[in-house]
DNA sequence: GTCTATATTGCGATAGAC
DNA sequence: GTCTATCGCAATATAGAC
């Protein structure tokens, strides 16, 4: 399918240059196709991000999920290195949708900007109060010390947007700031 | 002087809407001129960026400088906790900048990443290798436990480019987020 | 659906009067 | 130094043949 061809190169442009640097012209080089053509699959320049923003912040939230999921048995305090892991692992493997992603979420295009990013806002506080019920869950295990969840919650993202910046800095991440949550996870243990 | 109003009325709107989404003629009406007038001033503008790169990369060079400066006779813990306040003190009363230099770090513009970017490559590069330092002075007081100095001080850098991210993205940002750099500090303590 | 050709707009930048 | 007027160009988008 052709749109299927101009999504995935029209995403991978957007990602590296953002929305206003990348030209259609670009966009039509790189899928194979001439200009004009574009616009028999999506309406304009805009419509087609809009449809980049919709499937890749839905990779996002199945990433979510999916580590959700498959950490629902674990004990609080290793549930929280679980997700931490799955998704930072989620953006080194995903290092295109990662770009696009945090471009969107602290620089979206001035022009669609509630638009665009409605949709990850929503996500965003659906996160942070998963993340916040097991630090409460902990809490109330005895496993973590008494604070805010919240705030946890809060602290823990603070990490997570930190990870996801610096493997859009260093191409050669050497991965090993997972050890930052290693120290924040067993920093709130009661021992 | 006429080129510091155009300097500052392009400041603002290379952080709001960044280098690409930002014309001449916008920049023109802020700062009470008509466009051609700016060339009087500049040769053109990327040069007018590349002018306002050197200005906010050196307001946050004395960031740096001061803050390492007043804690310098700190035990290496609250040296660290000292600094993390310090830097984010500078995004939070400085968004503007913060907004041009995350924008600049994270997404440069095209044609002109290289040139842009290396100074503030260099400064990163000094500011890890100060706190890698601290680290290691605190290792070797016996007061953290030891470990990679320079892990470490990638791992501190995270909470911090992590809390600049949360500063963009939340406009009624609640501070508390530094509880994040108090669990990290403390946890590193011998005990 | 794809193409060539073209319309139309707005950009960065320049010329030249004052 | 500032302005009006304009150039040259590249961008999004459209018309219409095949």
């Amino acid at each position: 399918m052709t749109s299927q061809k101009i999504k995935q190169a029209a995403l991978v442009l957007f990602a590296e240059k953002g929305y206003d640097a990348t030209t259609l012209s670009e966009i039509a080089d790189k899928t194979g196709i001439k200009k004009p053509s574009i616009y028999a699959h999506y309406p304009g320049k805009m419509e087609l991000f809009l449809d980049i923003v919709d499937f890749v912040t839905e990779t996002y939230r199945a990433a979510w999920t999916d580590a959700l999921e498959k950490s629902i048995d674990l004990a609080p305090d290793e549930r929280l290195e679980f997700i931490f892991f799955a998704i930072s692992s989620y953006y080194i493997t995903n290092r295109t949708y990662l770009s696009f992603l945090v471009r969107l979420w602290l620089f979206p295009p001035v022009d669609c900007e509630d638009k665009a990013l409605l949709p990850l806002q929503e996500l965003s506080e659906t996160h942070i109060k998963n993340i916040a019920a097991i630090f409460k869950q902990g809490m109330a295990e005895k496993i973590f010390a008494l604070d805010s969840p919240e705030e946890m919650a809060k602290a823990y993202f603070c990490l997570l947007d930190g990870y996801s910046s610096r493997v859009i800095r260093y191409p050669k991440f050497d991965f090993n700031y997972q050890k930052a949550i290693s120290i924040f996870c067993k920093s709130m243990l009661l021992t």
